[in-house]
DNA sequence: GCCCTACATGTTTTT
DNA sequence: CATGTAGGGC
């Protein structure tokens, strides 16, 4: 026991032995914030004021709750299954199994990723035979999620134009088309799962008295419906004889506002809790001084805050270094130079994170590392199980757990291909209609003879079904994969070899799983049924999607967004494009606290860092194939002068271009439809020698070119010229010859 | 049923 | 620029 509190500071210490009472901890970047909720728990069971069984602690990721049950397990023995650990989605998913009577679901519903969700919405849209111009599918899908993230069913929803109103309709028929199907989105199962709570009193009941600690990570990141679901399940504001809410969370770092976590969440607790006990965690055990120093300056810019300011008693450290680059190309060219240099003098390159903010930055990175002969890899994109073959061997066993599933049933019944075409399958769609069932079960109505397409792809899935009943899951899902044709279909594709691996890696998944479901049966216990197994499986392959990349092991450079690089900390972290327009993001000056999301963001991305923090910003890129001229960023001013180095000659911020985000269009490279070039500003005509935007010149090495922009004065006045041979050069005006022609 | 081209469309992302 | 998608043509 006394071990298990040994070397928390006080702040964590107070927050760990904290009294059984509602409470909110403000936990900074690295101030030892899941090691606070980890010895929470286990400081809770170990002085017997609770019993593993009465505690809930929630997170928003996988990893989170993986990470928070691995060191729970390493604190002390402890059977963590007892214990309530999950997502939000995870722990309602296992709610909704456990009384899918009452929450009125078949006990094998499905769930429906998002991908899975826009394809069922874009399936409703076709046989209502509307027109999906009108209505975007994926304009559709955010409104229903946004209405049942605030926890609004169809009824609820206040609509006051024809257009609101046409998609309330449509969002009760998606809902009922849900329902025939036996399937649920990620917010359903959130929303199934609060109202279910709101309406069954045994059941609420029951749950109000077993939790006896409801643990919250990452509570900024909460919504709406997420809070309501906790303050139901602790038993209402402050009651007696509910549970204690410990929450902890960050204002500073809420970057998720985008997809409806609200902040506002914090001051709600507090108030409809009335909670007495906040607790800052200020000391950060991951940043040097000056990163500290710097990041608490950025975030006093930000007007609403709860209030905080992180400390070290590392010492300052190094100074933050800070390069201008001229072009996109530049910036990356510097960065793999610098990063190749830390390399030589021993630094780990797993240890090195290059930060964005959006993912198409990533690719003159990725171009320029490539081309130098340095590992890196990249997070973000496709994973395990969104990868399409993978999805189609799923919508298989989705089909032989739930015949009634038309989103598995239409992303199949034709892959391979069978000659089903568009035409057949409107026909089945007409009848499934007029039958109103399920396309599984519409086939036998169909005035075909039994040898059709479809009835024989029905034969299939029967024979799958029957043959694979008796066999342990990863059997099952081998023996799907060869009689439903996958295999064999990407044998005979040109680049099918990857996922025929990834394929037989799904074997090798539900070989695990099922291992790991085993592992949790008490012995001499009949084993589950495969159908269960199965049932659980295909939830877990939708609830966690996977890791984004495979080959964790390899010592390479980590490329990711500031998004992504949230709850992660590096070494070295090079956080380049620092650009009015790109950080802060040119969308988000629209929006109201726009402008202090980005800076949170930027907040985020500076403490990544444990030694050394390069910022880096280009004079000109290239995006969306024009050349664009920005600012540096108000985020580099925020940083006081006394923490930076600059590695190139500190410049005024200007730039020639007095509007930030000008556009100047590429002579030949832009579309006809773009608005004239705006003329250059006056003063410059004279810094370029005679030389204007639009001339053409010619160089002594690279030829011919016309010139098609340019920046600085005097002295560093420069020139970007298109060449016919050597394509688009910088010159500085000073040292290159330029003669008109 | 498949391939090709034209065109639009470009933040951030987990479950 | 570059990537994805919708729709036409074979």
């Amino acid at each position: 026991m006394s071990q298990l509190l040994d070397n928390l500071n006080p702040e964590q210490l107070a927050a760990v032995t904290l009294p059984a009472r509602h409470a909110l901890i403000l936990a900074g970047a690295g101030s030892g914030k899941t090691r606070v909720l980890t010895t929470r728990i286990a400081w809770l069971i170990q002085s017997g004021f609770c019993g593993p069984q009465g505690i809930l602690a929630v997170t928003f990721t996988n990893k989170a709750a993986k990470e928070m049950v691995t060191r729970l397990s390493a604190m002390f023995p402890i059977n963590t299954r007892g214990m309530w650990i999950g997502t939000f989605h995870g722990l309602c998913n296992r709610f909704l199994r456990a009384h899918h009577r009452d929450a009125g679901l078949p006990q094998l519903f499905q769930i429906l990723d998002s991908g899975d969700q826009l394809a069922s919405i874009k399936r409703l849209l076709k046989t209502l035979n509307i027109d999906d111009e009108k209505f975007p599918p994926r304009d559709l899908q955010h409104f229903i999620n946004g209405q049942k993230e605030a926890g609004i069913r169809p009824a609820a929803v206040e609509a006051w134009d024809d257009y609101t109103r046409r998609r309330v309709e449509l969002y009760v028929e998606y809902e009922a088309q849900c329902q025939r199907e036996a399937v649920v989105d990620f917010p359903e199962l959130l929303l199934r799962s609060y109202e279910l709570l709101e309406r069954n009193e045994p059941i609420r009941r029951h749950y109000q008295a077993r939790f006896r600690h409801i643990l919250v990570d990452e509570f900024q990141d909460t919504n709406v419906l997420q809070y309501r679901w906790l303050k139901l399940l602790a038993g209402g504001q402050g009651g007696e004889g509910g549970a204690c809410l410990f929450c902890v969370g960050d204002d500073d770092q809420s970057i998720y506002r985008f997809r409806g976590a609200e902040i506002g969440n914090m001051r709600d607790f507090e108030r409809d809790f009335r909670v007495t006990d906040v607790i800052r965690l200020e000391q950060n055990y991951r940043s040097q001084g000056n990163i500290l120093d710097a990041a608490n300056a950025l975030i006093t810019n930000n007007t609403k805050r709860l209030g905080k300011n992180l400390w070290t008693d590392k010492g300052a450290g190094e100074p933050i270094r800070v390069y201008e680059a001229f072009t996109d190309t530049d910036e990356a060219r510097w960065i793999v130079e610098e990063i190749q240099s830390l390399v030589r003098d021993g630094m780990g390159r797993a240890d090195i994170a290059l930060l964005y903010r959006s993912n198409a930055q990533s690719r003159v990175l990725e171009h320029q590392l490539f081309s130098s002969g340095v590992p890196y890899r990249v997070y973000g994109g496709l994973r395990f199980f969104e990868r399409q073959e993978v999805k189609h061997a799923l919508a298989y066993l989705r089909l032989i757990a739930n015949p009634d599933d038309d989103t598995a049933f239409t992303r199949v019944v034709n892959f391979p291909t069978r000659g089903i075409g568009a035409r057949s399958l409107e026909a089945l769609q007409d009848a499934a209609r007029t039958w109103n069932t399920p396309l599984y079960q519409t086939v036998p109505h169909l005035s075909g003879k039994p040898g059709t397409s479809l009835a024989q792809f029905v034969v299939l899935i029967e024979r799958l079904r029957q043959e694979t009943r008796e066999l342990p899951l990863h059997e099952m899902v081998d023996h799907v994969i060869e009689l439903s044709g996958l295999r064999a279909h990407y044998k005979t594709e040109k680049e099918g070899q990857e996922r025929l691996e990834n394929l037989d890696e799904l074997i090798n998944a539900a070989a695990n799983f099922s291992a790991e479901v085993g592992a949790g049966q008490i012995p001499g216990e009949q084993p589950s049924e495969t159908s269960a197994v199965l049932a659980e499986f295909l939830a877990h392959a939708s609830l966690e999607a996977g890791d984004h990349q495979a080959d964790a092991g390899i010592e390479a450079v980590q490329l990711m967004t500031v998004h992504a690089a949230k709850g992660l900390e590096f070494d070295v972290v090079f956080l380049s494009g620092l650009e009015e327009g790109l950080f802060p993001h040119e969308n988000s000056a629209q929006e109201s606290d726009g402008l202090e999301e980005e800076r949170r963001l930027m907040y985020v991305a500076v403490t990544r860092a444990r030694q050394r923090l390069y910022l880096s910003f280009t004079q000109s890129r290239m995006l969306h194939g024009q050349v664009r001229y920005n600012l540096r960023s108000r985020f580099l001013e925020e940083i006081p002068e006394g923490l930076t180095k600059w590695l190139t000659p500190p410049s005024p911020r200007r730039s020639f271009v007095s509007e930030p985000s000008t556009r100047y269009y590429n002579p030949g490279a832009g579309k006809a439809a773009a608005p004239a070039m705006p003329p250059p500003p006056p003063q410059k005509s004279r810094d370029l020698g005679g030389l204007r935007i639009g001339q053409s010149v010619n160089h002594a090495r690279f030829g011919d070119g016309v010139i098609v922009a340019a920046e600085g004065s005097g002295n560093d006045a420069r020139v970007q010229v298109k060449f016919a041979e050597a394509g688009a050069k910088w010159l500085m005006l000073a040292m290159a010859k330029l003669t008109p022609v």
